[in-house]
RNA sequence: GCUUGAAUGGUGGAAUGGUAGACACGCUAGACUUAGGAUCUAGUGCCGCAGGGUGUAAGGGUUCGAGUCCCUUUUCAAGCACCA
């Protein structure tokens, strides 16, 4: 049962009990009559790099807690799964030509081999991957419901398109106008996209927030994401026409110090608003607009560049004669994509008007009144007819009213959130289940009573025009799921054909249809009555689609009929603890909880958040102090650790370095520190012989190791339960060192210490306590409670302070009194002769603690 | 630029407003050793032989008492960055 070394041989150890746990399925978790808890990490992406050092810090993390709370009696799931989909195994795939699905199989093979050498306790049977058929069938389901519920649509629109990665990516996936991954340049390109209607989540998404266990950085990145902000749609008529401008402004208060009007050059209106005098000069700007990329558009320190284009607005309010501009500082994509501009108000306007001379107009002042330009607070107004005199706060509803009495405006919210751009140019990704259609042959399904199609068939078709044919898409059913991946020769995307899939052989890509049966074929140019011919979608799903419900999925994996079985859902739930890179702040943190809210909208899921507790471990670096990275070479493998050190030694090690939320450096001679530790514990337990050393007997424990023991338990149990497991390790070390000066602890002693090791170091645990004859594993055994006959300690220490400076302690008796502490106070040695250069006026007296003596 | 967070020995880091530097690394000395990169013992913020003084980025404040709370400044990190 146990291994035969009398040295710590952590390398046999460590091999021994991994393979024990796996083979008695130690870990496996089933639902029972128990309290539940359910802690998460969040599932790696297996790259050909193999497991960073950083992924153990959170599992370890994860792992400590799931341990602990087993002990203490819970029904613990934590589980592991693989994000497999992705644009490294595809690129490897062009490079290699070797299909992604055998590259992606060979790195989750080494990430699992890896992951198991840490020795977690992973039920390995609920392991999952996105990639697996059996998988995705379920994120197509899910996508096929918001398809239904007409929260998934297409759309012709600007999109950001990188030419490196040869695709379009989310405005998430664009980083200060580089791609995220590998930061190349991205532009702007009218293409079909799949969407999704996140928008109509906004709400929702931020009111959730509130009672989220979060960091507060991630839900204010969420909140700012999210960009909620309210005011008014304010109307400006054109001079002399019966079209209007409209503008978004949450300033309306500042309305009448409007001195022009700037609309974004790709505004559809500016060809119609701009007079023929200036329109030369008015193209010119517009294409020297569009050749900019977007980060020298974006540029804060280029300054402003417009151009008038020879029209007049009219102020609803005053008005007053407005001049129209178009300027590149405002954006297409945001509000209305045009702008009242306020120089006196708003630093932007104010820079752009100092540039081109417009009229500065001061319409607000502050209490003081003595403002500098741009003045951008709130204030009271000025200068602004009947409203003058009105707080900002007052005004801006006001003035919002009455525009809207004159019809010129009304109250509005506006989000920076955009709707979630679906689609992806690749091939290694979910397929769509979709059919696209002529429109007559959907209106035969619409038309036919008992059409399987009609599962998921939206109110409204999506659809889009192409050479003046109707095209809609045709969702295909729960039954016709998964719609796999076709084996294709070529993964490169050309030219000719920038989507893989188009490269898919005809009998995938052509398809015809049953409209009765809901049978699916390939097309073969044959037609009976019931049969309509159609062609798949070729997009993929982005890879955050698959990462959106992986953690319902480990409920109840092999479930066939349902993405997730009803009992495991009602009684795992959602993650009690959820654990993962603060990088995910917006993308996959914001994208699950939108699906997850979807899901309990229509009513197949119990609750409304997904993750209701969140904790990111902060970044390791290199021992540099900078991120890890190939090109800086310092990148620290975690194999060479392991083979070097030991699993436990790198446990403790990542858990000792310092809390676990904090950025910290990689050290290499730190670890000898934790190492030391473990080969000190095996000393003291186990003899030159490998039995149970002779300091570990049958006596009872002296009153110290017994008060330290509680101490330890006290400790470590509080500390795992707040993540502070650098100070737990602490604590167990001081014992350690406590037993070192020991003549000899009792054996009931020694194994509650190694309960206390366990979910720190289970292997070292594990095989010491088999040594004292335990047939069972140390994790089935209950976490230790404190002893039940506590010494009574008859002496305490007090220090003693004179002005808040410590000058000497007193040992009183513990029931001692208040006053007859401060007398033993007062004639403590080296506190008299500070006594004697004043009197005592005061004296404070923390009761067990200390006492503070002010003197005058 | 804005927002948020942080700053403690030679190093990583401890410290419900109540003994600053736990624990560990490193270093110094000693012990055991053929040997020590094993192990054990003692010491280790700074100044001072010592009594003692001083000390948590800098300055101010609140308090009997501040690393901890408040204000100003500096530096670093993260996030956002023309979002009207």
């Amino acid at each position: 049962m146990i291994v035969r070394c009398s040295q710590y041989d952590f390398q046999v150890i460590e091999r021994y009990w991994q393979d024990f746990w796996l083979k008695q399925k130690t870990f496996k978790a089933q639902e029972r009559e128990a309290p539940k808890y359910y802690v998460l990490d969040m599932f790696p992406y297996p790259s050909g790099a193999g497991l960073h050092i950083g992924h153990p810090e959170g599992y370890t993390a994860s792992d400590i807690l799931g341990r602990y709370k087993k002990a203490k009696g819970f029904n613990v799931l934590h589980p592991m799964g693989w994000d497999a989909f992705g644009l490294p195994a595809e690129q490897h795939a062009i490079t290699t030509g070797m299909h992604p699905a055998v590259n992606t199989e060979k790195n989750t093979e080494n990430f699992r081999n890896q992951i198991q050498r840490f020795g977690f306790a992973i039920d390995w049977d609920r392991e999952i991957s996105t990639t697996w058929p059996s998988y995705y069938r379920w994120t197509q389901w899910i996508f096929l419901q918001l398809f239904k519920h007409g929260l998934a649509y297409v759309d012709e629109k600007p999109v950001w398109w990188c030419p490196m990665l040869e695709t379009v990516l989310a405005n998430e996936e664009v980083i200060g106008g580089k791609s995220e991954r590998g930061s190349f340049p991205v532009e702007r390109r009218q293409l079909r996209q799949w969407v999704l209607r996140i928008t109509r989540y906004s709400d929702k998404l931020l009111d959730g927030l509130k009672d989220l266990d979060w960091p507060e950085a991630t839900k204010r990145q969420q909140n700012l994401w999210i960009g909620r902000s309210s005011g008014g749609l304010i109307e400006f008529p054109v001079e002399g026409g019966d079209r209007s401008v409209a503008v978004f402004t949450t300033r309306p208060d500042t309305i009448c110090g409007v001195s022009f009007i700037a609309l974004a050059p790709e505004h559809p209106d500016v060809d119609f608003l701009t007079t023929d005098n200036c329109r030369a000069e008015i193209q010119a700007y517009r294409t020297s607009v569009t050749s900019k990329s977007d980060l020298e558009r974006t540029d804060l320190s280029e300054g402003k560049s417009g151009t008038f284009t020879g029209r007049y607005v009219l102020n609803p309010l005053t008005g007053t004669r407005i001049p129209v501009w178009i300027a590149d500082y405002v954006l297409p994509y945001h509000g209305t994509g045009s702008i009242m501009g306020v120089p006196a108000h708003d630093k932007r306007d104010f820079e752009f008007a100092q540039t081109y001379s417009l009229e500065i107009k001061p319409v607000l002042q502050s209490a003081q009144g003595t403002d500098t330009l741009p003045f951008c607070a709130e204030g009271v107004l000025i200068h602004s007819g009947d409203f003058s005199g009105l707080t900002s706060q007052k005004a801006q509803n006001k003035i919002l009213e009455y525009l809207e009495k004159i019809g010129r405006g009304k109250k509005t919210v506006q989000y920076k959130l955009h709707d979630w751009l679906f689609s992806r140019q690749r091939y290694w990704g979910e397929p769509f289940p979709i059919v696209w259609v002529k429109q007559v042959d959907y209106h035969r399904i619409i038309s036919c009573k008992n059409s399987p199609f009609k599962e998921f068939l939206p109110q409204e078709p999506v659809s889009y025009r192409e050479k003046g044919e109707m095209w809609c898409a045709l969702p295909l059913t729960t039954a016709h799921l998964p719609v796999q991946l076709p084996d294709i020769s070529s993964f490169k995307p050309t030219k000719e054909s920038p989507i893989p899939l188009q490269n898919a052989h005809k009998s995938w890509l052509n398809v015809k249809m049953n409209v009765q049966t809901g049978e699916v074929a390939a097309a073969d140019g044959q037609l009976d009555e019931a049969w309509i011919e159609g062609t798949r979608e070729t997009n993929t799903m982005p890879q955050w689609a698959g990462s959106c419900w992986y953690y319902l999925r480990y409920l109840s994996p092999h479930e066939e009929n349902s993405f997730v079985n009803k009992q495991a859902e009602a009684y795992w739930g959602v993650p009690d603890f959820y654990i993962g890179g603060a990088e995910h702040a917006v993308l996959h943190l914001l994208y699950a909880r939108f699906w997850h809210r979807f899901l309990f909208d229509i009513g197949i899921l119990n609750t409304e958040e997904p993750f209701p507790k969140l904790f990111h471990p902060g970044v390791i670096l290199g021992t540099d102090g900078s991120k890890m990275s190939k090109s800086r070479g310092n990148v620290v493998n975690p194999d060479t650790i392991i083979a070097q050190y030991g699993a436990d030694t790198l446990r403790l090690y990542e858990m000792f370095l310092g809390p676990l939320e904090a950025s910290k450096p990689w050290s290499v001679q730190n670890i000898e520190g934790v190492h030391r530790f473990l080969k000190k514990i095996w000393r003291l337990y186990v003899d030159a012989e490998g039995q149970i050393s002779k300091k570990i007997c049958d006596k009872e424990d002296c009153q110290k190791i017994q008060c330290l023991l509680d101490e330890t338990i006290e400790k470590t149990s509080e500390d795992i339960e707040h993540l502070r497991f650098n100070t737990a390790i602490s604590q167990l070390m001081i014992f350690i060192n406590g037993v070192q000066k020991a003549a000899f602890i009792s054996r009931q002693t020694a194994k509650k210490f190694l309960q206390l090791l366990a979910p720190f170091a289970p292997h070292i645990a594990e095989e010491l306590w088999a040594r004292f004859g335990e047939s069972k594993s140390i994790s089935e055994a209950q976490w230790p409670s404190l002893s039940e006959n506590k010494w009574v300690q008859s002496q305490i220490k007090i220090v003693v302070q004179v002005n808040g400076k410590v000058r000497d302690e007193i040992l009183v008796h513990t029931h001692a009194t208040q006053d007859q502490i401060v007398q033993m106070a007062k004639v403590a040695p080296k506190v008299l002769p500070y006594l004697k250069r004043g009197t005592c006026v005061r004296e404070i007296y923390v009761p067990h603690k200390l006492i503070n003596l002010v003197v005058h």
